[in-house]
Formats: C-alpha cells, sequence, structure tokens
DNA sequence: TTCTAATGTAAGCAGTGTAAACATTAATGT
DNA sequence: ACATTAATGTTTACACTGCTTACATTAGAA
C-alpha cells in the first residue's frame, strides 16, 4: 500500500545515486534504473533534478562533503609539518577509495560549478581546508600561500590519478598496487609518506 | 562515382575521431555520427573496431604519441635541470591545450591499456620519456630514478587537472587562466616555471 | 579463375535522456 | 472548511545510442 507521492525521493535518490555512482562508475548510471531501483516512475526523477548533470552534480557535492570530513585538521592550534603530510596522505587515500565519485568530483561530468551554487560551495569548502591548514602554518601573504596550497592540492590530486593508472600502464606496474583495501596500497607505495614529506617540505620551506 | 570499398577507412575514422573528440569531448562522440562524417553505413566502423572503447583507445594513443613529440627531449648528453623543467612546462600545455584528448589519455574512457597493446605502448613510451630523461640527470638507481619521475608526473599531472578546474571551481578562480591560447595561461599563472623549478630541485637533489 | 576472407550494407533490438500532457495530492489563502 | 494552486507523480512518445545478425560486394590468395 504505497502512497502517490514518495515523500522522501529527492535525498533518496541522490544515495542511491552515489551508492551505483561508486560502485559502477558515473557512466553506468541511468536515470531510469535509478527510478525503478526507488520504486517510482522513469521520468519522476526530473522533478527533481532537470538534467543528469545536476544528478552528477549532487553526486560529486556529496563526495566533496565526504573529503573536507576525511581531511579535516583542527585549526584550532598551530598546524605542523606533520599535520600537513598527513592530510595529503588522508587525501590520496580519499582519492583511491572513491575512485569513482573522484571521477565525478574532479572529471568533466558536471562541466560549470558555477551553475550548481551547492556544489560550488562544498567545492569552495574542500578547497577552504587545504588553505586555511597551510595559512596556520608561517606567515606567509595570502597570495604565497596560494600558491603553496596550489601546489600541494595538484602533487596529490596527480598522485591519485597516476597511481590508479600505474595498475594499467605498465606491463610490470610502476608501484605494486593490491587490489584489496587501499590503506594497503598506501603501504605498498612504501616511501609515499617519506615522499610526500620530502617534497611537501620543499613546499613549506619556501 | 564511390567505390564500395573504402580502402582507407580505419585511419580516417580515427583522424576523424580525434578531432571530434578534441573539439567536443569524447562523451559527445557516436559512431553513427563519426559514420555519416566518413560516408559510410551506420556500422561500417564495426569491421575496425569491435567496441566503442576500441576506437577511444586508437585516439588515446594518438594522444600518447603527441604527447612524446611535446616533451621529447635530446637525452644524447647529458640532462640539465633546466631541461627537466623545460619538460614539466611542455607537459602541462599539452593537457591544457589537449585537454580533452588528455581526459581520454589518463580518464577512465579505456578500462585497461592491457587490452589494447599498441595503446599500452605508446603509453609506456610515453613514460619512458620522463624516465630516460631522469636517467641522465644523476647517478641514481633505478628505483629512485622511478620514484623521482612518479613525484614529477604525478605534480604536472595534477597541474593539468587543477588548472583546469580552477576557472570553475572558485568564484574569483585560484588563477586566473585567460581562455585563449594556453601558451599565455601559462605566462599569466606567472610564477609557474618559478614554482615547478623550486618543487623539481626539492625532487631531484634528492 | 575460383574461393575465401575482408570489408561494406540493411534492418532491427534494447536501452538512453528528456520533453509534453495529464493525474494526484500536499500546501495555502480566504 | 473549502477552493485553488503548486508540487510531485505517471504515461506516452521522440530521437538517439551501441551493438547484433544476416546479407552484399569485392580484393587478394590458391
Amino acid at each position: 500500500m504505497k502512497s502517490y507521492h514518495h515523500g522522501n525521493l529527492k535525498q533518496e535518490l541522490i544515495d542511491c545515486a552515489c551508492r551505483l555512482c561508486e560502485r559502477d562508475g558515473y557512466t553506468k548510471l541511468s536515470i531510469r534504473t535509478l527510478a525503478k531501483e526507488s520504486g517510482v516512475s522513469q521520468t519522476a526523477p526530473y522533478r527533481h533534478f532537470e538534467t543528469k548533470e545536476a544528478l552528477y552534480a549532487s553526486v560529486a557535492q556529496d563526495g566533496f562533503n565526504k573529503l573536507s570530513k576525511a581531511i579535516h585538521v583542527d585549526v584550532d592550534k598551530k598546524v605542523t609539518k606533520k599535520q600537513i603530510v598527513d592530510m595529503a596522505i588522508k587525501y590520496i587515500e580519499f582519492g583511491l577509495k572513491n575512485a569513482n565519485t573522484y571521477d565525478l568530483m574532479f572529471g568533466t561530468a558536471v562541466g560549470n560549478f558555477a551553475e550548481y551554487p551547492e556544489l560550488l560551495e562544498s567545492a569552495n569548502s574542500s578547497y577552504e581546508n587545504f588553505r586555511s591548514s597551510f595559512s596556520q602554518l608561517a606567515n606567509d601573504s595570502d597570495e604565497v600561500i596560494a600558491f603553496k596550497c596550489i601546489t600541494l592540492w595538484s602533487m596529490v590530486h596527480g598522485l591519485v590519478g597516476i597511481l590508479r593508472k600505474a595498475q594499467v600502464v605498465a606491463d610490470e606496474p610502476m608501484i605494486n598496487l593490491e587490489a584489496g583495501p587501499m590503506s594497503s596500497a598506501i603501504l605498498i607505495a612504501g616511501n609515499l609518506e617519506d615522499h610526500l614529506d620530502k617534497v611537501i617540505s620543499g613546499i613549506v620551506e619556501n
């Protein structure tokens, strides 16, 4: 005995989309199967998402919120370099554990974040996590902070991409990643923490 | 007066696909329009590419070949740090100028390079460009070379991603990229070369 | 010259995003 | 309390997609 109105369809669609996107990759997601999964008609989702891209935007937003939590550093007290390194590792772990969602966040599936204000805010907020940590590390100008910040962000972002591709590009993978839980991948990638420490030192100590 | 057999369909399909992928993004490419563009029937392409992914693989392969040319450094003589920095800049320029193709090369559209041996070889060859340059820079073990190499590659790869997103993520773009020719974007991103030099120093000087 | 493999075509299936017209109900204003 | 409206659902349909199957043509090898 189900009522005509679902009651909480939008959130259920988002949750379901997040699950399916992460499981199968966002390209495999169809609005029709999503609707079926939620027990509504094929076109019901269009009452909540104007286009498929808008749905992607919601999934990406959820991803940025989770990323913010994952890399959060308490900035009440002064931030140490070690905390920055930890943050970098947390970031990379997030990118590897949530690879498909990460694609949605940083790929081209959502063309222009400005069209989705909530996504834009979540993305900016993730960036702000990076920025504020750096601002508590040394007495730099905003400009220098921004540059250090972007340099680190680029590095961890790039590492996520390369570590994922590494399994694929080479006959003998350049870094031997286990398929299993990614925390062990970090261990296997071995010197990663040392290297992050080294390169981050290069960034931090001007 | 056209003959039943096209004569050079495969290469024409690849060329056309490269053009359309770079212009509109690979998601917009359809095999049907590609066939129409080449004046053959809808299903003719399937005689040369088993699946759409196989077509993507050819486009990606072409991308890696172009990348190799773009970043090539003559390794007969000893390589200087400045040459490494130049290579990094060339890489970033390539990624920004050929953004859509770059997505195909490093995204998930082609799931497993090993299924496309020619693609795999081109990709490995690009990597080898990086590796051999580093090997001419200092007397490091293969392992150390590999790690330095991956570290730099990750950084420039990440920069490509972030510089592209930067225009989108923030209200005020973090780095003010011109939409025009990307060489000017590099100029506008201003301190980029300095920063590359700085961070690369951190990598290179162990 | 004949046979075969390579390469082309035609027709059709199952699935997609999304638009338009209509049905039901929750919320709102008097 | 009731009428109206806005929100949210359904039905139907269109144009498009990747891909399969069965068949047609022709280039090249035997």
